[in-house]
DNA sequence: CTCTGACCTTCCAGTCACGGGAACCCCTAT
DNA sequence: ATAGGGGTTCCCGTGACTGGAAGGTCAGAG
């Protein structure tokens, strides 16, 4: 398989699937011709990349997943750790961006949105501490 | 004021203040010796430009609310428009967000996490389509 | 007067996970 | 022979800073 055949079934742009080979996720053998040539076990490790990017895993956390993966003789605590440490950051995310969206949500709210110049959004936005 | 007291009031690195400067942010005059000086007004920016970070402005939506802040004819509706739009690609991430967190919290919840090898959140990044 | 240490300055590089685009090579079909 | 649609490498840019190096400035201590 070509990179745009690979790509198109592991539904990520060739370009993200050359940076993945290299920073070294993945290591497609070459043709005589110096083209990438993708195998089964290739597409499945991006196609796993794909899933575990949607998840929202950070490269570095992808790489773990992957040795992990590869581990016959892992544990599952260490894949459940790679994966709680991530929920509790996306925990922590979600919450800064609701505690924005609260206090925002209450200033559009309240702000008249006409012709007029008074606006509390840049009354808070200006306020003294 | 010098750099660092101007950041300690308004509680942003100095690099920070640096950087808005070198982006056009704030234009603080200089002292003799080369040093920025701040006066009341500059740090009324950078406070200003702190909390609209906190609320996660970009900083070309700081730009604009800045513009607007400054502009005595302003329509309260420009500044409202900026404020619904960020609000609306917050909304974004946090049901982004919220749809991984679904996902993951199910797969941690279901993995067993001891030190055998099976793993459903491994089996899931793994599954073919 | 010198020295120390805390400031300040600029400039350069790195972050994260790619995306755009240039310049060039390869393969197939007409 | 040529046109097109692949592929390749390399370099730059993104957002909003952060870290660090190399060096200028200033106040107080000895």
């Amino acid at each position: 398989m070509n990179i745009g055949e690979v790509a198109k079934r592991a539904g990520l742009p060739p370009k993200t699937i050359r940076y993945y080979e290299e920073i070294g996720l993945i290591a497609p053998r070459r043709d005589s011709n110096g083209y990438r040539s993708f195998d089964g076990q290739d597409l499945h490790r991006l196609a796993f990349l794909h899933r575990a990017r949607a998840l929202g895993f950070t490269i570095e956390d992808c790489r773990t997943l992957l040795a992990l993966y590869a581990d016959e003789g892992r544990a599952s605590a260490d894949v459940k750790a790679v994966a709680e440490d991530h929920l509790a950051r996306i925990d922590e995310k979600i919450s800064q961006l609701q505690s924005m969206r609260d206090t925002l949500g209450e200033l559009v709210r309240s702000c008249a949105g006409d012709n007029r110049p008074d606006c509390p959004i840049l009354k808070d936005l200006s306020a003294k501490p």
